[in-house]
DNA sequence: GCAAATTTTAAGGCTTCTCTCAGCTTCTTT
DNA sequence: AAAGAAGCTGAGAGAAGCCTTAAAATTTGC
């Protein structure tokens, strides 16, 4: 999962995108509004993380002229301002959630747990047909037994999961797994595809991963019922 | 929009339903867990409304019983607690936002109108008499059986789509679909077409697609009602 | 600093897809 | 009815894309 925090003071910058890093997350920052606006505008984040002050253009201008650009990504706004008619006026203008420095970081993730799943289910955890992921413990089932992943397997399923049931090419994927933004010539995804195939194969979640032939791959609930 | 209220104190209760009938939306209280559990089983909200402290089942718990049904309607949880861990908890719990009691009922509404203009659900897939054709997915369906397609049958067969009842010239396709912008006395077209008629025929779409004999081909809803 | 685990690169093999070609059928015109 | 034009179809060569494996490079953990 892919994010975008746009933070103009290092320290806290340094700390969200080290702390996010750790959960797996692929993060890119920036330091200043316009900057921010513009990575915002040319990638395809999962999600913004934006300080509402920010020098040249403000948090909440960044976050409209998102909006204005009809992308729906969820943003969660990052303030010192609390009176309430700056909250209503954030999220009136187009962010999603607003979180009042200084926070804890547990409650920014769960936070951002809520604002990925509701392209979902509902539920924190991922399913498909015999499958399970657990994002916030990292783990994945099938069924009952443990299925053991590593980091990188765990954030390409992951990505599948969360896009379940839709195709996620292969430029997507090498975006928002691997935040390889230029076009290259690698078979990662072919490999790491092998690995998740043969894991969960062995596990007894069997055909899960399809190929889209020079598109990419998806994940579809199989259809016997 | 239709709202429910689960809270148990009248007063809240009360004022809350009379200031968002204000806001033109209609609605329903409940005034203990299993009453509201009831009311958000039987019925479609848009959004519900719920205390974390009630008789009987909990806030959390009805929550947690509403996703359990596989129902993703927006929850956001009303509540006095406010450590980081009710918060993680909550969220973690199947709400999507979380406003800690006394608020102010503009923040509230702020709130309300976040959850609830989070909904696309876009469906963009092309259809003509039994064929559906998802161009997200790149599935295509005849009723409920799927149809395999190679991606340069599905690419054909989306151009001839979303032109639906227009006719699409040779040169048009040989433009669009395999990108030549020169004359080119191939007859590839001849050939896929043949691919898609035989595995739609196979499918139970039979006669779809026409011939404009001298200018090339177009789809028409059957007019047979 | 070393060993183990993870990630990445590279290459060969294999499957599947694409497109040409040639013969055939259908349609149109005279 | 015949001849030419346009479209249909099956087979097969070549190409593209994907899978797999092994080994190199990097990171992580002790």
């Amino acid at each position: 999962m892919r994010l975008l925090i746009i933070e103009d003071e290092p320290g806290i910058a340094g700390f969200l995108k080290e702390g996010l890093e750790e959960e797996y997350f692929a993060v890119d920052t920036a330091s200043d509004g316009k900057s921010g606006l513009d990575l915002a505008m040319t990638n395809e984040y999962d999600l913004l993380i934006i300080d509402w002050m920010l020098p040249g253009l403000s948090g909440i201008e960044v976050c409209r002229q998102v909006r204005k650009s009809g992308n729906q990504v969820p943003v969660i706004l990052l303030t010192a301002r609390d009176t309430l008619e700056d909250v209503v006026f954030g999220l009136d203008n187009g962010a999603n959630d607003y979180i009042k420095k200084p926070f804890e970081f547990e409650e920014l993730l769960a936070r951002i747990r809520v604002q990925l799943r509701n392209r979902n289910d509902g539920d924190d955890s991922l399913k498909a047909g015999e499958l399970m992921l657990n994002p916030v413990t990292h783990q994945a089932f099938c069924g009952n037994s443990e299925i053991v992943l590593t980091p990188k397997e765990f954030s390409l399923l992951e990505y599948l999961m969360r896009n379940k049931a839709k195709v996620c090419t292969r430029s997507r994927i090498i975006e928002h797994v691997w935040d390889i933004h230029f076009d290259s010539d690698t078979s990662v995804i072919d490999v790491y595809i092998t690995f998740l195939r043969k894991k969960l194969d062995a596990a007894g979640c069997c055909g899960l991963i399809q190929t889209i032939r020079g598109v990419g791959y998806i994940i579809r609930e199989q259809d016997n019922q």
